[in-house]
Order: structure tokens, then sequence, then C-alpha cells
DNA sequence: CCACACTTGCCTTCTGATCGGTAGGTAGGT
DNA sequence: ACCTACCTACCGATCAGAAGGCAAGTGTGG
């Protein structure tokens, strides 16, 4: 195994935008590694591997393997506010109608769904490492949630007699409990069904 | 680190008792730290140290870490099964008032929840090891539900006009989705009430 | 009733692989 | 000259697991 490694992939570039296109490599490869394998179940030299770059070159970029991780889970962050904001929208109940924008961003790249339903569960209990980022990550989503119900209310196309938060818990819980399902057995479980199914459902539920 | 590990500690018991109690120790202590730290990020030493057994002597009882994993998921499966069995019970509208009994299996023993919301997300994949476990597992589940709920449709309690597939999923969904969205913020989130108001939330949509 | 073979429990010791991470160097662009 | 990228080489720790042995309980034939 003395593969010569093929250097200056990336010769003709300037050095600092080559930097920038590593990490952006090495951050691709790791979000597939850790989607599949989980973070713990994944080593440096595997994404290194991937990347075409040594161990300690992914370190020169990174620093250690938590940092890696925050990295990766940022980036996944930033593009998913974005749909997040998109389906919300200006509230109400029309955003039971958009979920069909998060089944498929969801379906079209599995790994990314399968990394945050590993990386959440490997980071359950307040000592490891992503904890305080998914603890946050649903408390907003949980609150945007609210806000967006009450909006529904004010315009008066929501029931007044229901907890919203309790309903935005329940909302969160349907979609990842179906997403887990569609994950494990695709086979069995239509990710897109399933979703137009919950939205229909919450709908007639929430219905002024 | 020479402590001498004190030997005999069933000096007195049957040869094959002892075994049986050790191979208990060993699921109980596999358990713990499956749950906590999962499959991957556990390791053989850490379980043995824990019940006072070399790695070695783990080894002797199950052979291989994956089998251990096997024996863990069989024995909290077995568990499982009744208490599914006594919720669900003779079908129709009544099972949904009686999932406090699951809630309070949870949240009593909020390891062995953590455990399997672990070890699911870690077996997403066909080439995982308990892959085909936890696919049977909840196909199972949802059957089950469809059966129960097919039975209250022939007594009259649940309408002609849902789709008992769809509704076992999102069943299922919920009570995932709300399991880790406890496990992950016990403070924000209560499961026993979050269990509450989706059985209630289910029974008005079912209700004939 | 007892000697001997066998089984079971569990030990110590070891192995090869892999883990995350460090140190120090070189090449090339700025 | 300095910075960035990235290398080789190495570190100690930890991984799952195999090998082989000793001690103690168990079943069996004499």
């Amino acid at each position: 195994m003395t593969a010569p490694l093929e250097r200056k992939r990336h010769a003709s570039v300037h050095t600092l935008e080559r930097g920038r296109v590593r990490r952006l490599e090495i951050i691709e490869a790791a979000t597939e590694l850790f989607g599949s394998a989980g973070y713990r179940g994944t080593g440096l030299a595997g994404i290194a591997a991937q990347v075409g770059v040594t161990q300690a070159g992914l370190l020169h970029h990174f620093g250690s393997k938590e940092k890696l991780l925050e990295a990766v889970v940022a980036h996944r962050s930033e593009q998913d506010a974005a749909l997040i904001d998109e389906i919300i929208g200006t509230g109400g109940l029309g955003m039971f109608d958009r979920l069909h924008l998060l089944a498929r961003h969801n379906t079209k790249r599995a790994g990314l769904s399968q990394l945050f339903t590993v990386l959440v569960a490997e980071n359950l209990l307040p000592e490891h490492p992503a904890h305080d980022f998914f603890l946050d990550r649903y408390r907003t989503l949980r609150s945007a949630l609210v806000t967006a119900l009450k909006d529904g209310r004010k315009r008066g196309e929501i029931r007044k007699d229901v907890d919203l938060k309790a309903v935005s818990r329940r909302i969160v819980a349907g979609l990842d409990g179906l997403q887990t399902q569609w994950l494990l057995d695709p086979d069995e479980v239509d990710l897109i069904e399933g979703y137009k199914e919950l939205g229909a459902s919450f709908k007639r539920e929430l219905r002024a």
C-alpha cells in the first residue's frame, strides 16, 4: 500500500481557494460517513481516504474530530434553515400543505436525513459532544411552530381551544418518527405519502 | 491496578446457575452502556469492568460483541412484548387510554428507552448488525396496531373511512418522536403528558 | 463412596488493527 | 519571508478477539 497519492490535484488554483474546496470536500465525505456509520463508528482515516488525503492532512483543516463534527452539523444546518422558513412561511394551516417540500428534500438526499437521525440518537445525553446543538435545534423548531400556529389562530384559521405547544411537539414527533420508519424500511413506508397524511390530519384537527 | 479481583463471589452456588446469573449481569451492564454510548461507542472492556469480570471472561459467555448485542436486544424484547399486548389489549379505541402504561414504563427506566432509540439509529442500514431485528420489530408493531384497529372498526368504535395502515404508521411515529424529544430534553418535554395528548388526538380522529 | 473424565467459569497474556492526535518537514503560492 | 497545504512518521490508547491454563463443580464407572 505505497500508492503515490497523486499530488497537486488543484495545482493551478489559488492556495486560499484550494483550502476552501478541500474543507467542503471533507465536510461532504464526513456527512456521508457519519450518516451511515455514525460519529463514533466513523474513523478519520476513512473520511480522509475518501477525500484522497491523509488523516493528518484532514486534521490540518479541522484540528480535531469533534471540530469536524461541528462543521458538518453547522453546514447542514444553514441549508435547513431556509427550507424550514419556506415551509412555515407566513404561518397558519398553509404550512401543512407545504410538507411535501420537506419530504422531497429528505428523500432526494437520504444520507443527510440519516445523518441527523443518527446524530440525534448519539447525542441524547448532555455529555455528548453535539447535545446542546440538537437541544437548541428542537427547541427552536418547536417555538417556530408555535409562533406560526399562533399566527394562524389570530387570523381565525385555527381553533382557539388547542394547546399549541403540545401540538408543536406532536408535529415534530410525527415528522421525525415517520422519517425514522422510512429510513429503516423504505419499501414499506413512503415518506412523501406519510407527510401528506400527517399534514392532512393536523389540518383536520386544528381547523377552526 | 493489580487489584486481586475477588474470586468465587458465587462460590456456594451451582455452576450452572452462576453462569445464568453472570449472563444476566452482563446483559444488564451492556444494556446500560449501549444505551448511553451506543453499540459502537461501547467497548467490551467497559462492560466487563462494570460486571467485575475480565473482557475475556465476558467473551467466554457471549462469544462476540455482536452476539452480546443480540442477547441484549432479545432480552429487552421479551419484556416489551407483554407490555405491548397489555396495551393493545382487545383492540379498539381503548388502547389509547392505556398509553400511560407505556409512558410509565419508559420513564421509570429511561436507560432502556434510550437503548432502543440509539440502536434503531445505529441500525438503519441493511448492513448493520441488528437492522433486520428492528425492521421486523416495527413491521410487527404496525401490523399489530392494524389488527387492533380493525377490531375496533368491526365493533363500530372506529370510522370506516380511515386508512388503518397509515394511521398505524403515524401512531408509531408519534410515540417514537415524542420519546426522542423527551430523552433529549426532559425539562421541556413531558413524556406522560405527551402520550396522553397523542392518545386523545387519535381517539378524536378515529371515533366513529 | 470415590476416583477420574468432562464441562463450565473465568483468568492471564497476547495479537494485530485501528483509534484520535502530534511533530516536524517539504513544496508551492503570495 | 511567510503562509497554507499536506506529507511521513510516529505516539499511546483502545479495540475485538484468540490461546491456553487453572480451579471448581458434575456425571459416571468401578
